[in-house]
DNA sequence: ACTCCCTGGTTCAACTTTTAAGCAATTACT
DNA sequence: AGTAATTGCTTAAAAGTTGAACCAGGGAGT
């Protein structure tokens, strides 16, 4: 097949898409480190445990849930366990599986630092949309999410080629 | 003033963003780290290279078109000088200068890898947007780098805190 | 020319991420 | 039960990134 390039169209969009993202990144990281003192997907592990039953989710599928690698994942809770925002806990159902744990300590960086992300994000990023585009924003995200997910054809991730699904948490 | 949390349909759009983000990130590193042994990164410094007047930018300049910071493009281009796909040369108009150029190697590279790169971006993005949703992620997109940019008021990077403007490359 | 400050770029040390092994527990199969 | 393949997670080594510090060159004011 010759080579589908984009049209001029999507050039501009993907060149924006690439920078806002880029800038994006930098800002909230940056914020993060500043006001959290870690990154903004050490923030992101403490934020989802935080909405987990019982605050605690095996590491698989924190690693899902946050669309990063396990070994990625194994890296940051290991930090965020000697800053002690996180404990780690063996799964009683699977002997091999550990599930990660939000500390109080994890609760209290947690609140005490999600207002200043909050209005980051919304300073960024949403102060400045419209309500349609918010939904447009949502809708087109979902749909890249789909379309590299749903992709069982191909290596998507080196790591672990399809997506499953495991469980075992709270028992 | 009491923290401006995200609405539900805010959150929403914010954690489709987030996951299609390093979704995609992933994706079109592990591709051109396949096809051309460099990060999506890397192949940004050659791909803007080449639309640049005589194929040559000034660090910083070249810096301020990706948004990075110098420091981790002074590594890049660093990695790609060993490599061959650039070269560097002395502003003669500012001796504190230097120009990164690219060579006809790092050409040939880019011409070799771009198709696969455009396939991958329009698997993962453009082939299920609509037109009206490429502008829209077009003008989103925008903003966002916009709101981020046109933000003299508060350091926003690190590095460099204005946004400003040099020259010099073929001159 | 002399100061003082700014700018362009690089470098260092600390940190994060990647890829490919690696190991132990579990499952599937016979 | 016995064994091979799979799964869950960690680790090692290499690569990339960050933020601060650094240095030489350029500019403005005197």
């Amino acid at each position: 097949m010759t080579t589908r390039w984009l049209t001029a169209e999507e050039q501009r969009a993907w060149r924006a898409y690439l920078a806002a993202s880029l800038l994006l990144e930098d800002v909230i990281d940056r914020q993060l480190q500043q006001e959290a003192g870690m990154p903004h997907l050490y923030y992101s592990v403490l934020a989802t445990l935080s909405e987990a039953p019982d605050r605690r989710l095996r590491m698989t599928d924190l690693a899902e849930a946050l669309k990063i690698t396990r070994s990625r994942l194994t890296y940051a809770v290991t930090r965020l366990e000697k800053d002690g925002a996180v404990r780690r806990e063996g799964c009683p159902s699977d002997r091999r599986g550990s599930v990660a744990v939000l500390t109080d300590e994890g609760a209290t960086v947690l609140e005490r630092t999600a207002p200043g992300h909050a209005e980051t994000v919304r300073a960024a990023v949403f102060d400045h949309l419209t309500p349609e585009q918010v939904g447009d924003l949502e809708r087109i995200c979902a749909g890249i999410a789909e379309a590299i997910q749903g992709d069982g054809r191909q290596a998507v991730r080196a790591d672990e080629l399809p997506w499953r699904r495991r469980s075992c948490p709270s028992g």
